[in-house]
DNA sequence: CATTGGCAGTAACATTGGTTACAGATTTGG
DNA sequence: CCAAATCTGTAACCAATGTTACTGCCAATG
């Protein structure tokens, strides 16, 4: 594990902080897909992300969905930070968006390491910065975005996200993630095609001219 | 000064904290409507509010803008937090929504405190927690609710906050405030108007029945 | 290779919310 | 007290989005 810890967070933790994280973390592999955490489920360990990305949804009473952000290699899930220290429930539900590898920190470690180490506190409090940022950007594409800027947004976003200009998706899943109907989507993404910025296949979008 | 800072703040933070706040700190009146806070305004210090309520708004690059929440008695910025320690630019707007009274930190002491006092990092983890879950609760409405259940959340909110039945406000501001027109908020209002919910006068609305 | 199920395209329509325009009421300021 | 400004009500219309319904297409599977 010694590597994958070095190399993500060599340049931001202090040595002595390393050498616990690699003590007490718990190395873990998880497959495309995988829900990492439901919505009203209690958290137990802080997740420190060293490759792969994980999509954060939020899902009202009636089961309808809504994207929220990303995190990606070097960030950590803030939501469950407060959820570790105020033992409370989830708020969101966290599913892998590609295969990802992770650190896992028991959570007593928190508040241990919060005092001791300078580093893990302004990693601590990058982490709430930087989820509150991306918090403003999604209400800023919902509130202030028409549909069809927040679709490309999001295609944007997920082909950045994957590394990958194809888009491996039907216009169903979008459409959950945004919050929307299928036929909007198929519709919005049609229109997209015929101004040149797509190309539409069956279960995937290429990304042209972007 | 003492006195309000014990009221407020005397069962969270030890005893040594509360010495040193009321050292450093230095105490503050604003009246309703006054700006403390614009959108790429550097942040010098750090409000703990002990009375009053500031409203803290979203704007877009062409002007529109959007409430975000309320921060009440016992609440501190979350998003001020975070510009101290990264030095970078304020991304709200806040503006008291009634007179207020806080109590200003040196964003110097933030560093020295989090390392000496476990309440204050408790405190400041809780703050982060309780914006970021102001924040979902905002995605939600946004994101979930129609402008009429909307609009009555906010009046309720609003009245809430002021803890008064009746909201001084024009039609053209609440517009402001939710992101939408003048005539849309006046045809719902007059909708709820004639379900009972609520009593519409110039410059006013009295809530009824809630 | 025939059947089944999932996926995408499209039309027709309904609803919500945004826009423009104007009128009447009330307040404010000179 | 009169003129101007502000606030609210309302109608008519438009644009964006959501809904329903049906079509054909493709892919997987037995």
């Amino acid at each position: 594990m010694i590597q994958e810890l070095k190399d993500n967070y060599g340049h931001l933790f202090e040595e002595g902080l390393l050498n616990e994280i690699n003590q007490v973390g718990t190395f873990k592999e998880i497959p495309e897909g995988f829900k990492m955490m439901e919505i009203g489920q209690y958290v137990r360990a802080m997740p420190l992300l060293v490759s792969g990305a994980i999509k954060i949804l939020r899902e009202d009473g009636d089961g309808d969905e809504l994207l929220l952000y990303f995190l990606e290699k070097g960030d950590t899930c803030a939501m469950t930070l407060t959820c570790c220290l105020g033992q409370t429930k989830s708020e969101i539900r966290a599913i892998a968006e590609t295969d990802a590898k992770l650190i896992m920190i028991p959570i007593e470690k928190m508040e241990e390491w919060s005092e001791k180490y300078k580093s893990w506190r302004s990693f601590v409090f990058e982490s709430y910065h930087n989820r509150l940022n991306e918090m403003l950007e999604t209400i800023d594409s919902i509130a202030f975005l028409k549909m069809d800027e927040r679709l490309l947004k999001y295609l944007l976003e997920k082909s950045r996200i994957s590394n990958d200009k194809t888009i491996h998706n039907t216009h169903q899943q979008i459409a959950y993630e945004l919050h929307t109907s299928r036929v909007v989507v198929s519709r919005l993404l049609k229109k997209l095609e015929t101004l040149g910025k797509i190309e539409l296949h069956r279960n995937s979008i290429i990304l042209k001219d972007i």
